[in-house]
DNA sequence: TGGGGTTGCATAGCACGCTATACAAGTATA
DNA sequence: TATACTTGTATAGCGTGCTATGCAACCCCA
């Protein structure tokens, strides 16, 4: 019994992701943004001037990465830090108005590659798409949850 | 209109994919294997001596990263470069006795992540998650096919 | 008021995937 | 045969994400 790749959700699943991520890029490039600027500009045009603390815990991803692609938007101009009023440790994160100028654009070029992605499925087969997904995000976490730092 | 990253496919398909990656890495790293190493070691496993140049044409992976993960899988001894019979330019990339014997192991601690991620779907759940989830590769490998070099 | 733990952030170092580019070996053509 | 094109790999450089670690600011308690 050999493993095939094409019938491995693992595969099947970040190959998926790849290709999302592509056509992404092909779309927000020309703005000068990038696929992992886009969560965090999401959450920060929301709510402007939240700690990278708060940000970590509104987004599925590391403080380490966060810090990191902080570090790349301040440098590309899309982001400033600016200190925390009581706490001396952290900083509060402002978009600047190059970054307040991109919501449109870049929303819409995040929608329509869901669109173009979805585009051959019913609305029922979508809504059945996105509940497995939330299934299956729910298994692998129970899965890893006993690694947490308790 | 807010655009809200749980709702979006993009968002979400990403989020799953780091999950699957997280879960086989905490299973083979025990092994001595990460996961990009993973597609490549299937294909060895059911063809071995296979050059650079196909095993770019059977994943759906650049050339580039295939040349890297090679490196390291040469100089963590999974795989031997030998120099093609006839063409100067190919090498056919040999698995080492280590690589061959974790085959067990790496094959049943994959299947275990997919087993684990669709546990709570049933059969029928499980089949359209793949219809659909080919079905969304198709639609983006269709807008990104453009851009091949024709 | 210390001193010790905690918490927020930064950084180092790695794997993975990409584009762009360089280059040697092969092929074809004038 | 010499030249030009093509093809197979390698490499540089980047973004994204991770773990591990360091460190200063904070907090609590004796």
């Amino acid at each position: 019994m050999t493993f095939d790749k094409d019938t491995s959700a693992g595969y099947v699943v970040n190959h998926m992701a790849r290709l999302f991520a592509e056509a992404l890029t092909q779309r927000i490039q020309p703005l000068g943004l990038t696929t992992g600027q886009f969560p965090l500009l999401l959450q920060l045009w929301a709510e402007e001037g939240l700690t990278q603390k708060q940000l970590v815990e509104r987004l599925d991803v590391e403080q380490a990465t966060i810090a990191n692609t902080l570090n790349r938007m301040e440098r590309d101009g899309l982001v400033l830090r600016k200190p925390h009023p009581v706490d001396g440790r952290s900083q509060c994160i402002h978009l600047t108005r190059k970054a307040r100028a991109l919501q449109g654009p870049a929303t819409e070029a995040a929608q329509s590659v869901n669109d173009i992605a979805l585009r051959s499925l019913s609305v029922p087969d979508r809504q059945a798409f996105f509940e497995t997904m939330t299934e299956v995000i729910k298994s692998l976490q129970e899965d890893l949850k006993p690694l947490d730092r308790s």
